[in-house]
DNA sequence: GTTTTCGTCGGACAGCCTGTCTTTCGTCGG
DNA sequence: CCGACGAAAGACAGGCTGTCCGACGAAAAC
């Protein structure tokens, strides 16, 4: 049956968002701390000074928790000043600027990225959904660039559109950076100048 | 005690070898025809219709069995003719030889290397130290390669050896191929040519 | 042919993990 | 005051790894 009495929540839905969050930055805490190590929900919920249960009514499932940890580095994680980046009006610079910011929103969370990508990978739905729309994302843009790229005539004449998707899909990716700056031991610096000039001339014509 | 009777095997030690090879057999076809979902020691045992124990008896732990794995993928999977290809005389040969090797030896056995790398990435020891000495010995080859670019004046001036180093160890790496193979749904041929040219642009003069 | 050795089996066990459920408590809201 | 609800605590089932042990059977040594 319906709740016979209606029940506006303020103070307790915030309080309910602030364990929420604790949550989220114990996960957070605990994937940056021992990248190696396997998260459990009990250490998480030791961290976060919360009960197990908790967890599983705050967000489902273990799934669901690294889901919500997706989607809110999505939108805490700069990832709206890359887009800008890359729909500047030039698109040669929108590939410059893009690529250097992916890389910097990538130096800033790797450990976390990390951990989910790869889960992503072993395990199709280990972290929900959020990994696969934040891809779709990006091979939706870096398609978009690769058409801007060729309608500004900035393409090399060998390069079709669809190769240069492509190659800045490869370039834009976080296991390119992860490569560099973590296989590599090169700064966020370094690996972004590394891959924009790549990309610039595996795709563009010379200038 | 040592044992009071000398014993040499003969018979038993291939039927050893048998069961070892019926194991890894199983863990490989089990990876292949279900990527993404979890292995477990029990759905290898029952595939390679042995008891769970002899795993452990002949692997030690399910990291063992892994890096065993990866040790046979080393030696039968093609890892021989991909260094040759690297180390002919003309480097810039080397070049697109050694990527496109790489790139059908890497699509040849895409799941499993797919599941053995993210592993590693997630559990430093969850395959024990094989991947490890993989990309060793891939970073060394790709080092020796830029050097060899540069001694006989194929890079471009404005690309160090290093560089060089940092940009082959990017297109020469699983991670790399697996991005353009099943991201973005091209054939091993295509991703070779696609990578090897990029590479060549990238760090090359200009033919 | 008898005895020793050893690979394999099957099961029991501890320990960790996820996911679900139920009970209880404290407190906010009407 | 009292209903609603977030949170805690714990029990539980089920799956996983890793270890141990007893038993069997066949190869190897004598």
């Amino acid at each position: 049956m319906p709740p016979p009495r209606k029940y506006d929540q303020r103070l307790r839905a915030k309080a309910a968002d602030q364990t929420r969050r604790r949550i989220l930055d114990a996960v957070y805490q605990r994937l940056v701390e021992a990248p190696f190590e396997q998260v459990s929900m009990d250490k998480v919920a030791k961290l976060a000074e919360v009960s197990r249960s908790t967890i599983y009514t705050a967000f489902g499932s273990r799934a669901g928790l690294f889901d919500a940890l997706g989607m809110d580095l999505l939108h805490r994680g700069g990832f709206t000043d890359m887009v800008t980046a890359v729909l500047q009006p030039d698109a040669r610079r929108g590939l410059r600027d893009g690529i250097t910011g992916n890389v910097h929103m990538y130096a800033a969370h790797r450990d976390v990225l990390r951990a989910l990508f790869s889960m992503a990978q072993l395990d199709a739905d280990a972290v929900g959904g959020t990994v696969r729309r934040l891809e779709d994302g990006r091979a939706q843009g870096m398609n978009d660039l690769a058409q801007r790229l060729h309608d500004q005539g900035a393409l090399r004449d060998d390069v079709s559109i669809d190769q240069a998707g492509h190659l800045l899909w490869l370039h834009s990716s976080f296991d390119a950076f992860d490569l560099l700056f973590t296989g590599r031991s090169l700064s966020a610096d370094t690996v972004a100048a590394l891959m924009a000039r790549a990309a610039e001339h595996a795709l563009c014509r010379a200038v």
